[in-house]
Order: structure tokens, then sequence, then C-alpha cells
DNA sequence: GACAGGTTCAAACATATGTTTCAAACTGTT
DNA sequence: AACAGTTTGAAACATATGTTTGAACCTGTC
């Protein structure tokens, strides 16, 4: 059957022993799927492609996997898991100043863009999730990224003086998720508007700080001010 | 021949006349293929279910576009256009202060994603765009993005001091931007994470509000902090 | 009404693609 | 060496899809 219409659903694989031990066509389809999917999304890729791109029969990936979609979201748990979603969450459960540990969320989130030289298909392929989900993105959104928010809406609540489900909280959360998803997902974008733009680890850093500095001044300005009315926590002297 | 590998290209048409004329099967192709192609992405579509949808025969598309591709391409044209862009160029070129054009700009963007009640597929198709961008959508950029973004630059350059090509200047212009397309881009997402969020004119113009003042904060205190060394224009009172 | 040119339609075409099949090759165990 | 279980391979299958074709169907003009 050919699900090109209708959203693909998980299927049980042939494969008799688990999938435990180092398997080289394995672990080479599933390398080489993430670089295809990634540059073509799901539809537009064929698993003849991908096997020959791997070096490996048309069938394996239906024998591996039992599916072009048990394959493809193995991939896409890979590419979550690569995502540095570990590295923030170890940022926000760190004890050390909320502005430090503010800073340290948008670097960890934004070096994610720059792994070494090579291309960060891992990122693509989450483009391609954001115009058009799967299933299985809204289950990694539920499990990953609704947590995720929840501590960096407790943060910059917490910086703010106000509750983490006030829509002031909020709005300021997607401010500054919202500069850094500029850099991750809008790639072919700013190509276009800013050529000369090369993401090197400095140049990473460098963004990171800006996008720090721009949001604490408003982050910082709006506690100042609103700390008379309500003193949530430790008031500080407003310059 | 199928471009189901390559990047389609276009096609004389065989149509004889003009499509000036008022035709209303041309006309139905069109606003059904829009949605089609926005929730499914191009290689997904299949004209047969556009067809079917807009109630013309298989061949209605290959008579009247010549391809799927030359149909597409009209859509995403339509897409463009219908995307605010003259909105923005409106509010760049008008003769007001600084920061009025700057929170009109926004609000121009912003009111984009919501008109009406109905969905806005023309954003989607420019996400679907964003992760595989075709040869139509690089034109788009150089031709429209590229010199809006230009005058975006000028103003912010203009807002703090520096000129549109100096570094800093590019990365506010890219820090406002950004917050603008979390609300355009990362719908799934944001749909995840803040489910609650309804986006009627009403929040929209909340939401821009919250663009501009977060912006505004980073971007008037930089002037200030810096006018004593580098004073390009009308020095104001730091607070 | 006859005619010509544009438009629609049903069917057919050529091909691409996910999947299955079943035999051969391989691997570790006895 | 023989055997069982696992993995690979080449071919075939079923179907979906973009496109073409040629006849029918309009629609305005003489």
């Amino acid at each position: 059957m050919n699900h090109r219409h209708s959203q693909p659903k998980l299927k049980v694989v042939r494969r008799k022993r688990a999938p435990t031990a180092s398997d080289p066509t394995r672990e080479k389809l599933l390398t080489v799927a993430g670089r295809v999917f990634a540059a073509r999304g799901y539809q537009a890729t064929t698993v003849r492609e991908i096997c020959t791109a791997a070096g490996a029969n048309v069938a394996a990936v239906n024998y591996h996997f039992g599916d072009k979609f048990g394959l493809y979201t193995e991939v896409l748990q890979q590419s979550v898991r690569a995502a540095q979603v570990e590295a923030i969450q170890n940022a926000l459960d760190q004890n050390a100043l909320p502005e430090d540990i503010f800073r340290a969320v948008i670097r960890a989130r934004l070096r994610g863009v720059c792994r070494g030289d090579l291309p960060d298909w891992h990122f693509q392929i989450l483009t391609h999730e954001l115009a058009q989900p799967t299933p299985a993105f809204r289950q990694l959104i539920k499990n990953v990224a609704k947590p995720v928010f929840k501590r960096w809406l407790e943060l910059i609540g917490g910086m703010i003086g106000l509750p983490p489900n006030d829509d002031k909280t909020r709005l300021c959360a997607i401010s500054v998720m919202g500069q850094i998803l500029a850099y991750v997902f809008a790639g072919p974008l700013l190509a276009g508007v800013w050529p000369d733009l090369k993401l090197t680890p400095e140049q990473v850093e460098r963004i990171a700080d800006h996008i720090g500095d721009f949001s604490l001044a408003y982050l910082q300005d709006f506690r100042s001010k609103h700390e008379a009315i309500t003193p949530a926590r430790e008031p500080r002297v407003s310059k």
C-alpha cells in the first residue's frame, strides 16, 4: 500500500532479533536517510534513493524498519535527540542566577545550528515537520518541547516577577524563542538577505550574546518598572 | 515525465487564449490548489486531488497551467502578493517618526497571520518553501524580501545610530524579524506549547505592541548609550 | 443552422514507488 | 560439516500519479 494521502501509521517490523547489536546496514541506512529526508522531506524521499546511497538492497528498509515511515520515525527521534534538548534542559535545571541560566539556554540552543562544518540536517528535518507535522512530531512536541517550554516560562516569569502562565510571560518567552528560531529555521531566508553571514562557532557566540543583551534590556526594565507594584521577590534597585 | 527528484522547470502552456478573461475553472483551480498545496506541500499534492476538489477534470491543470509546477508557481506568486508585502513597503516608505514606522511594520507583518478566521494558508506555503526552497522561491527572495530587508536595515540603523550594513544593525533587524517569524511560521510549535493562544485581530494587535515594546527597550537604550561616542543625529536626553 | 476555435471529458499511457516474495548467502552453534 | 536462524538480493507486484490523447461539448460568428 502507498500512503501518499493518509498520514502514515506505525507498523510492526518483520525482523526477529531486537536491533540492539551494532548492525552495519541498519546504521548506514539511518545516517543516509537523515540526510536525504532533510534535503527532500518525507514525501519526496524514495526508499530506493536511500538504499542505493547506503549501498543496500531496496528491501532493506522494509526489513529493518518495517516501513518507510518506521525509518523516518527513528530518524526523527535521532534528530530531536541531537537537537541539544538535553543541553537546554541541563542549562535550565542548573543552580545559578536567572540571567546566567537565561544566557546559557540561548547559547545551548544556538550552538545546535553550528556543529563543526557539517550541514545542520537535523534542523532541516524539523523544518519540514514545522511545515507539515506528522503524528510523530506532535508526540515529540508534547513529550519534549512542552516540558522544556514550561521550565522556560518559569524562568522568565521569575525574571519579570509574573506567574508562568501570565500572557506577558508567554509573550516574552516567545520573543526570545523567536529570535533564536530565526537562525535555526529561517536559513534560506537569512542566506538570501544576509549572504555574508557565516555561522562559525565564534559568530554563534556573538549572536547568542546579542540575543541575550537584546532581550534582557526589556526583561530587566520590565522588572524594575513593575516591582514597585508587585514586589514578587527580592526587589532590586532601579538604577 | 515525473519530476519527483529533479527540481521542476517551467513549461509552455498549450492553451491558446491569454488567461486574461475571468475563467471560472482556472480561478477555481487556483484557489483550491492554494489550500491543498499549503496543507500537503508541493510533492505530496496530487493534481487529481486538486481537480476533484475543484470539480474539474484531471486534464484541467495541464490545459490551463501546462504543468503541475506551472500551477504551483502561480499559487506561490499569489501567496507572496497576498503576504502583505506591499503593506510593509508602504509602512516603511511613509514619512513619520522612526519608532512609528517601526511599529507599523511589525503590525503590518503580523496582521498577515490573521485574515478574518480563515486559515493562513499563504504562510503555510511559504513555510514549505522555507524547508525546501524551489527556484521560484529564491527568485522571490531576491526580488521581494531583499529590498524590503534593505529598507528595514536602514530604518533600524537610523534608530540605533549605526550604518545599515553594520553587523549590530543586522543582528537587531533579525531579532525583531525573528519575533514575528515565531508567530508566522512556527504555528504547530506554538499551538503545542500555548494551546489557548487565539490569533484574533485584537490579540494580534497586543502581540504587535508587545514586540514593539520588547524591541524598542533595547534599541532606544543602545542609541542613548552610544550617542555620546557616536552622535550620529539629534541626540536625545538619556531619561 | 453551419462552422471554427476554445474548453472539457473519459480513458489510456508511461513510469515511479512502496512493498512483498522467495531463494541465496551468511553466521554462529552443535 | 550440518543445521537453524538471520540477513541480503533480484525480481515481481500493485498501485498511484503526471501527462497525453482524441473525441465530445460549448460558444460566439457568419
